[in-house]
DNA sequence: AAGAATGTTATGTA
DNA sequence: CTACATAACATTCT
């Protein structure tokens, strides 16, 4: 079962043992995108996550860019490793440790250009300590558009995946399609603080956990949420409602998040 | 073993 | 310019 490999950040923690040492990226299944060799011989000077990106910092002002996308899987290991598992795109080696990169979105060399133009295009990430805070809520504020679609618009504020963007807004009771126009600072405020709180949790764990009272290890995947993926309201006993928003499934449950009545 | 899935971008239409 | 829809792309698991 994939489990929390939305949480690109955590491979960011989880590859750490690399930093300050000579990396050699290699392409075990030769697909790696374009420039790898651009890398050669450099060292690995920090690992740094905006939002759902990975950026592994090396000399020169050169990165390697990684999005995890849908699909996409990290996995580390001391030397001696294993054979690749799966579609490795990038293999990241260090004298003592490997990271193997599988399946991502994105996967290329970034100059100190290309850098400067992610970081303008993304959002505020709500795990960074300096992210601009204000700038989501002001986009928010202003918006007619679904409160539910702006919390996971990326260029919005980033971080927040559609397992998270459920969770959240059922533990704010607020109904996916209220207008962001329409939401107090208060709330935005609140949702903003809950969310810090679970994505650190999610990437200590390196799964996504949003009810309390619940280890990784002794659970089951449907345990760790309230109501993604669920039938039933763990609050009211009701039932819940699914549906779709911008091609994304959203659950609801219209007793306990009847903010908005959608009239369709 | 077909289909679904925790994501994003590019392109077309109004 | 916004806004929405559609397709494309990445792979693994049931």
């Amino acid at each position: 079962m994939p489990e929390g490999h939305t949480i690109h950040r955590a491979a960011r923690d989880q590859s750490k043992m690399l930093v300050g040492k000579l990396v050699d990226v290699s392409s075990p299944q030769g697909r790696f995108s374009e420039g790898a060799e651009r890398l050669d011989g450099l060292k690995c000077i920090g690992i740094e996550a905006y939002g759902k990106h990975l950026l592994y910092l090396f000399g020169h002002h050169l990165a390697l860019h990684i999005h995890l996308g849908l699909f996409g899987r990290f996995r580390t290991a001391n030397i001696p490793a294993a054979m690749p598992r799966g579609e490795v795109r990038v293999r990241l080696r260090s004298p003592t440790h490997v990271v193997d990169i599988n399946g991502p979105n994105t996967c290329e060399v970034l100059d100190a250009q290309t850098m400067a133009a992610l970081l303008t295009r993304i959002g505020p990430d709500v795990l960074r300590p300096d992210a601009d805070k204000e700038r989501a809520w002001l986009r928010i504020h202003k918006s007619r558009a679904a409160f539910g679609q702006l919390l996971m618009d990326q260029k919005v504020m980033s971080g927040i995946g559609n397992i998270y963007r459920t969770e959240l807004l059922w533990r704010a009771r607020l109904h996916p399609l209220t207008p962001g126009n329409q939401i107090s600072r208060a709330a935005f405020d609140a949702i903003w603080d809950d969310a810090v709180q679970l994505l650190q949790i999610g990437v200590e764990s390196n799964a996504i956990i949003t009810v309390g009272n619940v280890q990784k290890s002794r659970s089951r995947y449907g345990e760790r949420v309230n109501i993604f993926g669920k039938t039933a309201c763990p609050a009211c006993k009701g039932d819940i409602e699914k549906f779709e928003l911008l091609t994304r499934r959203v659950f609801v449950c219209q007793t306990c998040q009847a903010t908005h009545q959608p009239h369709s």
